[in-house]
DNA sequence: GTAACTGCAAAGTATTTGCAGGCCT
DNA sequence: AGGCCTGCAAATACTTTGCAGTTAC
């Protein structure tokens, strides 16, 4: 396993209050893409003394930072996952809402083509297979 | 080139009011990806008897009926696109905002491959390059 | 000690909706 | 004619922010 949020978060020199360290824990115990509100409750849980505002206010600061990765599945909410998770991608079915995590060999050299071609440079591994209508087959 | 939005609202049997032919039109003669507040405007700009909300009413039907792709970015709102525009993949470049727009064959076997693999079948063309992070070279 | 952080509540965006009147077919 | 559509404004959903008090280092 790579370091853990909190060890990242003192890499980085940020102060680690006791809100941080309850929002770290939770996102280092979730292995799905909570967004504020489902990380509140699952913060709130462990310590009550926390409040939605600074949830917004630490997730945005951690994927400022890199430790944490903003997804969006088109619900109209962000979801939080850890940066650091193993490069996996994302295919959501729109009807039913359903997030598939995958990881294909091909997407990776693929996105390096495509950015090289383009004049860019990839410098994460993010990369959203999005709004493709499915049927189950 | 494929039948317009128009033709389109017609084969579908919708009821083709002033304002949704304006916003047909416009649609059609937008190759970027306006958000409603653009439409908007450039709906306005050719009859002011229209408004926001019919706006959003409009490209959320359209969309439902197959019309319209709805796009996100990132950026906390919704962008709209024909869907019938010749295919094509959006790269985002998350600093500027900017929107490149691209095709790459591999991408087609890529998505078809994926989505068997995951047991599902793809019922359409829409495809993202999300939340790569970017430079330029 | 002091700058950074937090809770609370208010403000800000993007989008949706109830209602009374207007317009396609 | 009759139901679908529209404008307006209020409501909703998500996120951000001002301020006064609190806390990490």
């Amino acid at each position: 396993m790579s370091e853990t949020i909190q060890q990242r978060c003192a890499a980085k020199g940020l102060r680690m209050t006791g809100q941080r360290k309850v929002i770290a824990e939770v996102l280092e115990g979730s292995d799905d893409h909570p967004d504020a509100e489902e990380l509140y409750a699952r913060a709130s849980a462990r310590d009550p003394r926390i409040s939605l505002a600074t949830v917004y206010r630490t997730v945005k600061l951690f994927q400022e930072r890199g430790i944490l990765d903003r997804l969006e599945f088109g619900d109209g909410r962000a979801r939080w996952e850890d940066a650091r998770r193993d490069h996996h991608d994302h295919l959501i079915d729109e009807t039913t809402g359903q997030v598939i995590e995958f990881v294909d060999e091909e997407i990776e050299a693929l996105q390096e083509k495509i950015a090289r071609k383009l004049g860019y440079r990839l410098t994460g591994h993010r990369m959203e297979l999005f709004g493709v209508p499915l049927k189950k087959l």
